[in-house]
DNA sequence: CATTCTTATCGTCTTTTGACGATAACACGG
DNA sequence: CCGTGTTATCGTCAAAAGACGATAAGAATG
C-alpha cells in the first residue's frame, strides 16, 4: 500500500480570512506585485497545477508529475515559481513534500486585479 | 490647442454587463485561456498601462508613451499584447488611436481566477 | 549500512520576451 | 502637395523562460 501523506499541516481547514488591506493596492509597487503574481499564473502548466491543488486532486510533487506531461525537474521548477510568487506553500513530510494553495497570495491577486 | 480626442466610441459608459457564463471555466482550454490572460498582465509596464486606461489618465498611445519610461515602439508592442489578449480595445480617430479597457476580457479573467 | 523513493538543483540547449532605433503608413494642417 | 504628427512594424540584440537529463540530498525501509 502506498504510504499516505501524513501532514494536514499545510492549508489547515480553519485558516482565517487574512487581512490584506494593510498593503497598498495602488502605485508602482502594487503594479509590480500584480505583475509578479500574474506572471506566475501566466503558464498553462502552472494554472493546471493550481487547479490540481485547489481540487485536492494532487498534493505531493510526485502526484503532480503524474498528472502532467512534463519531466519531474520541470514540474519542480514550476512549483518553485509558484512558491516564490506566494501562490503555493509547501510542507515537508519525510521524503515527500506536500503542496497547497496559499490563499493569502490568491486573495492578494484578486484584490489587485479588482481595482483595474 | 491640442486636438481633442473625438471618439467616445471606445468603452461607452452604458456598456452592458456581458455574459460570460456560456464559456467554460474549467478544463485544459480554460487553463490556457487564464494563462494567456495572466501572461498579458505579467509585466509591470502592462499593468501600468491598464491602470492608466482604467483611471482615464491616458487614452491615446502618445499619452501613454509620455507616462512611461519606454520608447514608443515598446509601448506599442505592449499595447499590441494587451489587445491580442483581449484586455484592451482600440478605436481609430484620424491619426491617433484611442485605447480603452476591454471589460469583457477583464471579467473573463476575474471569472477564471475566481474558481482557483 | 545499502537501497530505494522522492524532490531540488545544476548544466545545457532552444525558444520567447523585451527593448530600442529606423522606417513605413496614414491622416491632417497649412 | 508638402511637411508634421501619430502609430505600427521590422530588424537586431540581450536577457529571460522553458524544457530536459543527470545528479545531489535526504528520509524511509529493509
Amino acid at each position: 500500500m502506498a504510504k499516505r501523506f501524513k501532514g494536514d499541516m499545510c492549508c489547515p481547514p480553519g485558516a482565517p480570512a487574512a487581512e490584506v488591506s494593510w498593503q497598498t493596492l495602488e502605485g508602482a509597487e502594487a503594479d509590480d506585485e500584480l505583475a509578479k503574481l500574474a506572471k506566475a499564473i501566466g503558464h498553462p502548466a502552472r494554472v493546471r497545477i493550481l487547479r490540481l491543488l485547489s481540487r485536492k486532486e494532487a498534493r505531493v510533487c510526485s502526484q503532480i508529475v503524474d498528472e502532467l506531461p512534463l519531466a519531474q525537474s520541470t514540474v519542480s521548477e514550476h512549483l518553485r515559481i509558484l512558491k516564490e510568487a506566494g501562490l503555493v506553500r509547501c510542507a515537508q513530510d519525510g521524503t515527500r513534500v506536500g503542496y497547497c494553495i496559499d490563499f493569502d497570495g490568491l486573495r492578494r491577486l484578486k484584490a489587485l486585479t479588482a481595482i483595474i
